[in-house]
RNA sequence: GCUCGGGUGGUGAAACCGGUAGACACAAGGGACUUAAAAUCCCUCGGGGGCAACCCCAUGCGGGUUCGAGUCCCGCCCCGAGCACCA
């Protein structure tokens, strides 16, 4: 007999072996075109920080592979991709920070984001990653504005930015901390910039209506949430205001209160502030104006700020009162809500009602709840609606807020003096960034012919390579410095023109990654037909909820533009949508400052990825995320050498059904179904947590049958996918252990014939009895009344009533 | 301020539709093996009482509904996330 050594599991070896293994049989690289059930398993790619991969990116791609490759067990061909989200305000802020170009920095990051994520495991298509930042990918990113520009849906208009005027350049509102420049401290002002804009406002509606569609998105409900106050939809009316000759058109919520409206606010930028102001208030007014236009964009919108404000000196007349109402300007009415003005009734409208009282403008009270009458004194804006009525309102006193609502909309409307209407917080797409690092927009300016879009055979506008990439106090984006790339002959008449200097927004680029996927080795097109149709939309996309608003919304967006323009088949991109949790590391979130940022390699050479995988989807719900703790890692490792010292003990020979103990063959079965329903529904951490029983319930009886501990190899690959690959092969298996059939169970056998029911006395459990399954009433209470401690607890009273729920329970009332 | 999500042992967490609260795992303590340590294996492990069989208390706090509540309803407190002068 021949000494056999004992098997001993080592993940440092193991892992990088098959990882090169499923490189070189390109094990996970599915055949696009003849794919027999394609399933499209989409992760957010990550963007490449100098940092590497963090637990968090760990722990998102882990689940989705998870995934991914459980539906491969269940039969699918699954594509699972992977790339850079490479451009942007953050790798361009880091250049700077530490003065090396982008260029140069982004590739080191993704060379070593590769390495960590091939360490890690996924099930990725290294055969087609991709970057944003390569020419052959926003080629199309530049031809995608192309297609909202000729379906127009992109146009151009003054917007405020932040502009630091010490270190003369634009601001994201991110680098604006209470009103000062992140980096000089400066006091942040607005400045005026032309800038390019998507329409995404005309889908507002659309985009609020299929989130209800459950044929077309299956989201989780938090992230749908977001979206729908994010849209914010709001019903109300337009009203005109007669003034000096002409009128100020407002926007409300609460037509209702007209007859409450005692003055009207303008935001400081209204173009009828002009007009209104008379002589004696110019001075004052020009100067409120200034001092507005001074604050950054993002503290003029911060609340809970003492209110400000000047009288023009002109007046507006309320339609339905006749009385005259003072107009005034105030920095808390913003230009870009509604219509930048506001009927003011301070009755009923908290801010309205501070600024009244400390401009001691008239106070009326025109809705009255039951308690009150329309005399009581206002302390406080009333805002309540429910059980209220009418009061001070002429013909309408009386009505309730709903009948008045509709009265007063129907009045304006046979009046000529509004209309009702539907308002939405969604603001149009400002895609313009007056920045280096991103994909120039491809519009080139001539004096003839006005902004041209460079045609599509032009593609890509290349981003040249310029060392010095700073913003500078030029107040435009470093590109125009680039005089051989900034002139350019207009592609229209031939005279000369002047490229578009500004870049689009990163969102723009991770907007439509999903469809590049699936034609990189295609250089001729963005979008490939038949592709397109075979594996979109996306059946499942796992991702954090920051992007709930953004990234999602806007990918929605670009999808019904390409749907209207005939490209593709679908209006909804993500079929469903789950959130992951977060990790936090002892309790509170991982960062730099705090010193507990749990480095990935450290972990991975230290326990193996598997077990590290194992351990982020044991430690909590995946849709709630968990908490990191470092000894954690010991019980998935352990779980693994004890799985794998099984297969090492496990029998050649097959035992049959019969052969194996009852209790373990439930066990078994039970174990088949649970796990699969918890894949289905993402509960991961309970999978793993059944997988460890039911390797217990084998180590306690002694048992190692082969075919349960085959089951079990295939069971734990989605979670530790090089183990099972090598358990899977020392079973006897061949290639790929993802081309086993995922294990089936027999319903019968998930549940033992003798079960333990709960005998409660008084809604007290007091013992258990065991029955045969589906055991009568009668046959349990004739068991139950014998148990010694029911009977102590009945003690000698009698049974008024018995709740029995089969296999579970008895309640006796006593 | 508004809108979500969440409060269960020393810790991370389980608990299907209202039906035996604490599965699974970590940490801790004790033991076996070892010259020793590590690893491994076995036992204990919400709190209190009792020699014991057992009994009482316990899912953030206070009420309620129910035969029965971690789960449902009402009112609070705390933590986390998002939005925020949106008319």
């Amino acid at each position: 007999m021949s000494y056999i050594p004992p098997m001993t599991y080592t993940p440092e070896t193991l892992e990088p072996m098959w990882q090169q293994r499923w490189a070189e049989r390109r094990t996970n690289e599915p055949d696009l075109d003849q794919a027999e059930k394609p399933f499209y398993n989409l992760m957010m790619f990550p963007y490449p920080s100098a940092e590497g991969l963090h637990v968090g990116n760990c722990y998102a791609f882990t689940g989705s592979d998870v995934y991914g490759r459980f539906m491969r067990l269940r039969g699918h061909t699954v594509f699972e991709p992977i790339g850079f989200d490479a451009f942007g305000i953050q790798s361009e802020n880091y250049a700077l920070k530490v003065g090396t170009h982008p260029g140069i920095l982004i590739p080191k990051n993704i060379k070593n984001f590769t390495r960590q994520l091939k360490a890690l495991g996924g099930m990725f298509d290294w055969s087609r990653v991709l970057s944003t930042t390569e020419p052959a990918y926003y080629r199309w990113t530049q031809w995608l504005f192309l297609q909202l520009y000729h379906a127009g849906k992109a146009y151009r208009k003054k917007a405020a930015v932040n502009w630091c005027p010490s270190c003369k350049t634009v601001l994201a509102n991110e680098q604006v901390i209470a009103g000062a420049c992140e980096r000089c401290g400066t006091a942040v002002e607005q400045r005026e910039l032309e800038q390019w804009f998507f329409k995404i406002t005309d889908y507002a509606e659309r985009l609020l209506q299929n989130l209800d569609d459950q044929t077309k998105m299956d989201w989780s409900s938090s992230t749908a949430l977001s979206q729908r106050n994010w849209i914010g939809r709001n019903t109300g009316a337009e009203i005109d205001f007669a003034a000096g000759g002409s009128a100020i058109r407002v926007f409300t919520t609460r037509p209702d209160t007209l007859f409450g409206a005692t003055f009207m606010v303008l935001a400081p930028e209204h173009p009828l502030v002009d007009r209104l102001t008379t002589p004696e208030q110019r001075a004052a007014v020009s100067a409120y104006q200034k001092a507005a236009a001074a604050q950054d964009v993002v503290s003029r919108k911060v609340g809970d700020k003492d209110k400000t404000g000047v009288f023009t000196g002109g007046h507006a007349q309320n339609p339905a009162t006749g009385k005259p109402m003072p107009v005034w300007i105030a920095d808390y009415v913003l230009m870009e809500y509604g219509t930048g003005a506001i009927m003011a009734v301070p009755g009923h409208d908290e801010r309205d009602f501070a600024f009244a009282t400390k401009f001691g403008l008239p106070i009326v009270r025109v809705i009255a709840g039951p308690a009150d009458s329309a005399a009581t004194p206002l302390t406080e804006a009333m805002s309540e609606t429910t059980g209220c009525r009418l009061v001070n309102s002429g013909a309408y006193d009386g009505q309730s807020v709903a009948d008045g609502t509709a009265a007063i909309v129907a009045w304006l409307e046979q009046a000529g003096h509004g209309k009702g209407v539907i308002k939405y917080r969604l603001h149009d797409w400002c895609i313009s960034r007056q920045r280096y690092w991103g994909p120039p927009i491809p519009i080139i300016y001539c004096d003839a012919c006005g902004a041209v879009p460079v045609p599509e055979r032009d593609l890509p506008v290349l981003l040249p390579n310029i060392d010095d990439f700073r913003p500078d106090d030029s107040g435009v984006s470093p590109l125009a410095r680039h005089q051989e790339w900034y002139h350019v002959p207009c592609p229209a008449c031939g005279k000369p023109g002047r490229r578009e200097t500004d870049v689009s927004d990163n969102f723009l680029d991770s907007a439509w990654y999903f469809y590049r996927y699936l034609s990189t080795e295609v250089g001729d097109r963005a979008l490939h037909p038949d592709r397109v149709k075979a594996w979109l939309p996306v059946p499942m996309y796992i991702g954090g909820n920051e992007h709930a608003v953004l990234h999602l919304m806007y990918s929605r967006f670009i999808a019904m533009v390409l749907q209207e323009r005939g490209q593709i088949h679908f209006d909804e991109p993500f079929r469903r949508f789950r959130a992951h949790g977060l990790i936090v590391k002892d309790g509170s979130k991982m960062s730099k400052s705090k010193g507990n940022v749990v480095n990935p390699d450290e972990i991975i050479a230290r326990w193996g990825a598997d077990a590290f995988r194992l351990f982020l989807m044991f430690i909590g719900p995946f849709e709630e995320g968990g908490d990191f703790r470092d000894a954690g890692l010991a019980g998935p490792r352990r779980f693994l050498d004890r799985l794998w010292d099984l297969v090492d003990q496990c029998e050649r020979r097959t035992l049959t059904g019969e052969e194996l103990h009852r209790d373990i063959v439930v066990k078994w079965n039970a174990t088949k179904k649970k796990v699969t329903h918890d894949l289905e529904s993402l509960g991961y951490n309970t999978a793993i947590a059944a997988l460890m029983e039911l390797l217990n319930a084998l180590r306690d009886s002694n048992c190692s049958s082969r075919m349960i501990v085959k089951d079990m190899v295939i069971m734990v690959a989605p979670f530790a996918p090089h183990f099972a690959e090598e358990c899977w092969e020392r079973l006897g298996g061949r290639d790929t252990v993802f081309q086993a059939q995922w294990p089936t169970w027999d319903e019968a056998l998930t549940q033992d014939s003798v079960i333990e029911v709960a005998v409660q006395v008084n809604g007290k459990t007091r013992g258990t009895v065991r029955v045969a399954r589906g055991a009568k009433e009668e046959a349990v209470q004739q068991r139950a009344i014998q148990d010694p401690a029911v009977v102590r607890a009945i003690d000698g009273r009698a049974i008024r009533k018995v709740i029995f729920v089969p296999d579970r329970l008895m309640n006796l009332v006593v």
